[in-house]
DNA sequence: ACCTGAACACCGTTCAAGT
DNA sequence: ACCTGAACACCGTTCAAGT
């Protein structure tokens, strides 16, 4: 069962090709679609275009995906394709190093694509990525001696954390195309402006950092308080030892 | 100054009524367009739709938002306000107390309107709301000793750990109106099926907790080892007790 | 079986013209 | 000064009809 089943509803190519031969399939319109949203970002990608990309008229895309949330929930697991076979390639180190490991993959999935985060938390992807990568970050936990709902619910946390992380770093290098500013990109010096006029002394005294854009660095740091918070979760629940 | 600049580039109405009194106005927008978003959701938000909830054309809201993302940005400011002033209406408690319950104000003001937190992710507001809760989070952090750099990191990870997890609280408690099942929504019954159809054994073993509705104490335990982290982090850094 | 063509019911945004 | 009316350039989705 390797296969993601996008929507078991819809009709799948049958086996023999009867009629003429398919013009698209699903796995080259997702690729496809991820490759228009790296270029043009997700308020870009239309099914219309989409179409065009594959030299298709717009209602065929339809055949294949009954929705386009469909569409997308395809793409969101796709991205997080090979996301749980890092602790595979890197196996040493703790529970703690391989927490770590898995999130910033997540987050390098995610950052992978133009709006990969936006993509993902808006969809619900239960595909073998995206279950995959859970099925391993719970594997670690329970290794490491946690108990089930404590694995359960830091799994939440880390991956809750990393989306929230990775939504406001891609909306923040978002490229602000044109001197008109849209109103979502985290332009710094709105935020410095905006600190600068109101009354806001203990914002102003942290500037510096809150809009420094070293965004690898405020990641590491979140993961660090929770698997530093793991760590003190474990050491005063459970009876044994690190 | 208190009042919230939406956008400065915007011609506000002059202060003597020269003409015709306005029919409609900034506040009575914004307030009219969160009515019809715990109503109806993001999707149904629409200009026309809320042009015609204040007896108006379409047109008439663009003398008022340059563009319909500058009017969702004073929604996500409107929705914040009032959520800094948590911690001076129960000023008991240590850091750790004050800082769960300002994280705890934040998803409570993201929950009191459906996709609130679809909102606030999706727009980079910068008004008083907004800032005035990040100065009192950063307030709370520095007066507890910690440095100006971590008190900037750790809220950055508090937030974007809170609207992350709202993002998804929402998700899943979205009506999915109708059989058809659409694919955002996160139905507890289709994760269950997926896992089961997989081979996933360790998340098999969560799934209990996993899809569990008590969105609150999966929250609280995430709040929980970001604050247990943070003391931590204090602990090994500073050279002042607890 | 697969895709086209054309339509349906919408969108956000702009702007001359009215009052 | 404020709003209307009407248009522009799109959307997602459906479905009879062609091949």
């Amino acid at each position: 069962m390797n296969t993601v089943h996008y929507n078991a509803a819809m009709s799948s190519p049958s086996s023999p090709a009867r009629g003429r031969p398919a013009r698209i399939d699903q796995a080259r319109t997702v690729a496809t679609a991820l490759e228009l949203l790296d270029e043009s970002g997700l308020d870009a990608l239309t099914m219309r275009r989409l179409a065009t990309a594959l030299d298709v008229q717009a209602g065929a895309l339809y055949r294949y995906f009954a929705t386009k949330q469909d569409l997308l929930t395809a793409m969101a697991e796709r991205m997080l394709a090979g996301v749980a076979a890092v602790p595979a390639s890197a196996p040493g180190g703790d529970w703690g190093e391989q927490l770590t490991g898995l999130a910033g993959a997540l987050r390098g999935a995610l950052l992978s694509y133009r709006d990969g985060a936006r993509v993902f938390a808006g969809t619900y992807a239960t595909g073998a990525s995206v279950l995959g990568f859970a099925d391993t970050v719970v594997g670690v936990l329970r290794g490491a001696g946690f108990g089930d709902e404590e694995a359960a619910r830091a799994l939440l946390a880390v991956a809750n954390f990393t989306v929230g992380h990775t939504l406001e770093e891609q909306a923040a290098r978002q490229p602000a195309d044109g001197p008109g500013a849209p109103e979502r990109s985290a332009d710094p010096e709105r935020l410095r402006r905006a600190v600068a006029e109101g009354e806001f002394e203990q914002l102003a005294a942290v500037l510096p950092t809150l809009t420094e854009s070293d965004f690898t660095a405020h990641f590491a740091f979140g993961l660090h308080l929770l698997v530093e918070g793991l760590r003190a979760v474990r050491a005063a629940g459970g009876p044994s030892g690190g």
